[in-house]
DNA sequence: AGGCACTCGTGCACACGTTCACAAAGCCAG
DNA sequence: CTGGCTTTGTGAACGTGTGCACGAGTGCCT
């Protein structure tokens, strides 16, 4: 057999940084860049060289010593790694606001995650076109997931309205969620949720602005000494 | 002087969760709901009782044995550590897609953030206008940040801009900066940097779904046993 | 062929975060 | 006032993540 079949468990904390890693290894390739060290990675990505190491060492023995990383193979099986070897269709409720940013958007397509669908429960919305989607309504669920094999959804609409989101994508065979609205969502233990809160955000930011202000005497005056952030 | 002056730390796990207990505690409020205990909090946060009494702990001691935490009281001093106390007005670099729905968003001004500006390097959206807020040249930048007190700067460029979008988000006096462009953005150490990235999201979900496809047998078809999941 | 410079892969120690478990503290009933 | 019930606050154990430091390969140059 193989090697070793994919059975490892990658930590979290690295499978959160392997699509920065594959967009930065996307990037140098588009350049014609051929090869490239743990450190030279590390250093566009604004992490520890050791950490690139451990991360990418997850993934099996890809490096050559001495040398560092073929960058179209590493790009390879991260893809692999992470299931982008093919096209993941997302299904978007709501077209408020952020779900019409988001249909519009067309990174989202570009980035191997096609927008198979977008509804919504008011029918003033259905039937307009958001980049190049046409809305349907939110009944038309179950037939948008099953016919074009939606895993993915995407739920974007007001925070009182996201647990009844969420309930029918699950309904309809959805197995992993990601949730604009500023709700904690409760579905099935099998179901993947992540979370994006821009108020949650802002209020990190706020916590260390206040801070910075609030306390220290020594308040960082210090202009420089770049530190690339994630 | 008080017992203790604000000059413990706060985990930054910690910090990423008071937003969210915080919500719900206001929710809770406006239900008329006027005591709460750590486990009640939990079940809503969909944490664990321990860490919300530990998380609470660091603001000092809240709560009332036997009894649980007074909801009202426990806003305030959420508020007052995130430094809620009064607004921090933003500005948005980028008027595409992501800035109109920002712009649009009336959730940002209600939570305290509200838009003191937006700005775009194209004169063709220059003038246009958006949730209320007409769109100025970035180069009108440092001027909106000094007159409105501007600590935060916000990057919804296309990734190719938001290098410069920041550079001049810093010259300009920003000190913390939520970047949702798919770069790694070089800043003074400093500057605060918080990063939202749709597609890093999706391809963590993406991970998820490919490891449930290609490996367990027992593929995890137990519909039940709910579960909050932030 | 041998030595040298370079870089990966990883064992180990440390820091951080989570969870358990329990004493301390408050409330209430009788 | 006492005893019992409830819930907080926190010490301690555990688990996860990070970063150093170094052995082990690899390629290049002489």
């Amino acid at each position: 057999m193989a090697p070793d079949r994919n059975r490892r468990r990658i930590p979290d904390a690295t499978v959160s940084r392997l699509p920065v890693y594959l967009r930065i290894l996307g990037e140098q390739a588009d350049e014609g860049v051929e090869s490239i060290s743990s450190e030279g990675l590390a250093e566009l990505a604004g992490v520890n060289a050791a950490k690139v190491r451990k991360d990418l060492s997850y993934l099996g023995s890809y490096g050559t010593r001495g040398v560092g990383y073929e960058v179209a193979y590493l790009v390879y099986q991260i893809r692999r790694e992470l299931g982008l070897t093919h096209d993941w269709p997302v299904v978007i409720v709501g077209a408020g606001n952020l779900g019409q940013a988001l249909a519009g958007y067309g990174g989202f397509g570009e980035r191997g995650f096609p927008v198979a669908g977008i509804v919504d429960i008011d029918d003033a919305k259905v039937g307009t076109v958001l980049g190049g989607t046409r809305v349907r309504h939110i009944d038309e669920l179950p037939q948008i997931v099953a016919t074009r094999r939606v895993n993915i959804g995407v739920v974007a609409t007001p925070g009182a309205a996201a647990q009844d989101a969420a309930d029918r994508l699950v309904k309809a065979g959805v197995t992993s969620i990601l949730n604009f609205a500023p709700v904690v969502l409760s579905v099935p233990r099998a179901i993947e949720v992540r979370k994006v809160d821009l108020a949650v955000e802002l209020q990190i930011l706020s916590y260390h602005e206040q801070r910075r202000a609030g306390g220290a005497i020594h308040a960082v005056q210090n202009g420089n000494g770049r530190s690339a952030s994630a």
